[in-house]
DNA sequence: TTCTTGATATCAATTTATGATATCATTATT
DNA sequence: AATAATGATATCATAAATTGATATCAAGAA
């Protein structure tokens, strides 16, 4: 049942936490799915990397290549733009959240 | 910007907060499309209906026909089951939560 | 009976998510 | 200088979820 709820309940979530992350320090792809799933959050690669590239195209993201041990690895970072999404989604979040445990 | 959040960042916690509230009290569709709409939140009819049938099939809702002035409302009321993925929903939501503002 | 009203249901079209598979860029191996 | 190996990203056909306009419903009023 674990599983369902994420996909009926968290994924958006899992969105917004993924612009957090962005925010504290650059973020790439197979981090933060490894990072989620040991966290019991599954996130496909599919999604999550459109995911990614929606972020880009609305201007959230921007990402530089890294090369580690000869690994091309694409850091994403926040924007001004992203960090504005990033808090509006949180307050509503919190609005939501706050509703839940008044 | 704020409607596309709902969306892409919103919808599942929205869902939380239907089987919270059907935890409080007895609630019918459109009472909760107009009060999420009162507070900025927007889920198409279509959505939220069908959100509704597919509480009721999972069991985590019970309705219950009542005549309001001469109009059928379905009154929908939490079961145990639906209790039970809802706190789970609850725990995984506030565990990303609490990510978010630690 | 027919109209109205508040609400629920439907469904074709659109959008989003999945996950298996392909591809990529670099280093190591031969 | 090919080729294999690796860690990661990209793709895309299929499946699932969302939308919203429209239809339907049940009961009281005209």
């Amino acid at each position: 049942m674990a599983d369902v709820m994420i996909h009926e309940f968290l994924l958006g979530f899992i969105k917004i936490y993924i612009l957090q992350y962005a925010e504290k320090e650059p973020v790439y792809g197979k981090e933060i799915h490894d990072q989620l799933q040991e966290y019991g959050y599954k996130i496909s690669f599919g999604t999550l990397y459109n995911t990614f590239h929606g972020f880009e195209e609305k201007g959230y993201l921007i990402h530089e290549d890294r090369n580690i041990n000869g690994k091309i690895r694409k850091y994403y970072t926040l924007t001004d733009r992203g960090k504005e999404a990033f808090n509006k989604a949180k307050e509503k979040a919190k609005e939501l959240f706050d509703a839940l445990y008044e």
